[in-house]
DNA sequence: GATGAATGAGGATTCATTCAT
DNA sequence: CATGAATGAATCCTCATTCAT
């Protein structure tokens, strides 16, 4: 029929999205990955287990969904900072932020999502890809900072990962601990040390 | 008080606990946790479920064990290198080596134990607890280095998160990846960039 | 919210419930609570399993059912005639009949339900609820019949008690034998006990 | 291979099986009669679960034999007071005091066998007779008291059953409410009752 | 589109019992 | 006789998914 309905349907799928992905959260903050189950999420919702499924294929679906939309915004915000123009380092520390700002703000959320790195099964292959997007901007980064001579020569690849893997590794830490620091109180420190190295002085040759 | 020997029925346990890790391995690395059932267990030993049950309290418990044995050497050999003489930096070398040499033998088994991150359930506590464990060490090594003027004056548990959080990171990157690479190919990298920093050269108050 | 009335919904919730009723009564009565599983009341029901935990929550609620409708019409009459206005013994009279009436319908059933004395577990509380909602019905009979008169200065909850016990033993009684009188049979004899004592006569200080 | 190899079997016999009976009566005192498995039984006597099968034919051998150890003492006092020269009431009245004092002594592991009823399966019978014992016991009481002139003319079974009821019920009570009390406690409210009856006085023609 | 209902396919755990040594 | 080991048979429960209405 006409073009209405067509934009009922999308206001609909819109607002269902919306409150499974607010559901979704809490469930998610509240007791981890294994509890995100389909029953869980309509009856939060306040709709029926079939319902669901005229707006997502399958389970999986759903936490893909739920990561990408928890994600969605700190991606756009690495890429607005990786295309503006600043130094390398600048760049670096305000991504480092970024990441650690959102996180501070839905710890529970962002760390639930990490909980489960999937390397089976169908979603593998969107971790995957969210993983190697955030690698490429941050690697993008560095190579301009050699080449504007802002950092030294390291293999580009092998440091994005590093500092990839420093920010997970201090989120891991603060879940695990359970105390959470803000980026103001970390970032300092991440970055003197991955800046300058743990080395106590300038050998000669560096 | 029966006619045979405690010596056998050891032998018949670690029989057992070795059989049920190789498989439980097997199903790690092919399928991931998830997969790690008790019914499959038991089937591909070769026993019945209820006979597992024998040897392991429970579903956990194997978990525990299988996790437990596979970071014990990796674990012993970082106490041992700890605990000797080195330079703090030669220190965080080693232990990169045997965490990335361990790796690099098991690389989906490691990984498939590092997919689960559990913080919520039983068993989060063990996973918090090796994780303490690693991070008191190598910060143990940091606070030693910086003593000895090795190292720079950073953050202690700083360092070890980000030191832990690299490694890591790279192992993400490779299982995520598909590429392995040797602990020769990544750690002079590694240690180049968390030793010197990415900084172009000393500055001047460094 | 589906387009189907809620009239419907009960229905056929009405439904179920009432044939999980039908065959959780029937396998009491052949077998005994021991045998009262989920697996084969959904077999006899000719549905899943899956599906009564979609009308029922878990095992013990599916018991606490059975057992509250089954001595739901009992409970209610006996309220009616507490509430009602007699004498307390005819009271009494009115409550044993009731209670050996349903017996006779459906000894197996009751008998049943009764043999299970859950002292601990999860559903000990029902048990004693239940139990306890009597006695107290019985006393307070007890305690008017005092007032008015009609009954002598006895202990109220011990009298309770006897009665109640009474009335079990009889049941206990009859279900071992397996010989069911009706209430006609036997009241008259107990509440001649009962109420006369089974004393020769009167002792003078009586 | 003469006699003292039988002798010995004897005595192991008498041993296992007074072990047996202490550890089952502490398992039913404490977790009730579901508790009461093989494996936990023998466990706590430090044997072997294959062991027990050589004393007890099965499972329910060792209820049936706990129970009976249980019983035997209080029906052999029972047997004693039946069968000696008292008053009708008077030996009533002792049998309600050996009943309620072993009780007393140790409720919860009589209650632990009370608990379950078994009307179905192999052990119904050994509960039907223990019960039909106490019944002729306690009917053959009342048989004697009615021909001395001590009780009046009741039905002799229906009297036997509420006594028995009786004294179950308030042993029920005690035990649901959790409140015990001795002998001396309860026996005098429960022979002026049973006794005298509940009626306010004598009939005239009562 | 929405839904209630139904279900197949697991998955953990328990327990009585048997048997070779 | 004692036993460690093994096991079949239950039992409870969960969850993603489908389908008629």
């Amino acid at each position: 029929m006409g073009r209405y309905p067509e934009k009922r349907r999308q206001a609909l799928e819109a607002t269902m999205q919306q409150e499974v992905f607010r559901v979704a959260s809490e469930i998610l903050r509240a007791d981890g990955p294994d509890a995100l189950t389909m029953d869980r999420i309509a009856r939060e919702v306040g709709v029926s287990r079939a319902t669901l499924y005229n707006y997502f294929a399958d389970a999986d679906t759903v936490m893909s969904f739920v990561e990408a939309k928890t994600f969605e915004p700190v991606s756009a915000e690495v890429e607005r900072i990786v295309s503006g123009f600043a130094p390398a380092r600048d760049k670096l520390e305000a991504i480092a932020r970024v990441v650690l700002d959102s996180l501070y703000e839905d710890r529970a959320l962002v760390m639930a999502l990490f909980a489960k790195k999937e390397l089976h099964g169908p979603r593998a292959d969107q971790k995957r890809q969210n993983r190697k997007r955030f690698l490429d901007q941050t690697q993008a980064v560095v190579a301009a900072g050699i080449e504007e001579g802002d950092l030294r020569k390291v293999p580009r690849r092998l440091a994005a990962e590093i500092f990839l893997g420093a920010l997970t590794g201090m989120i891991d830490s603060m879940v695990y601990a359970g105390e959470f620091k803000t980026a103001d109180e970390v970032v300092p420190g991440l970055m003197d040390i991955l800046g300058s190295g743990l080395a106590a002085r300038c050998r000669p040759g560096g």
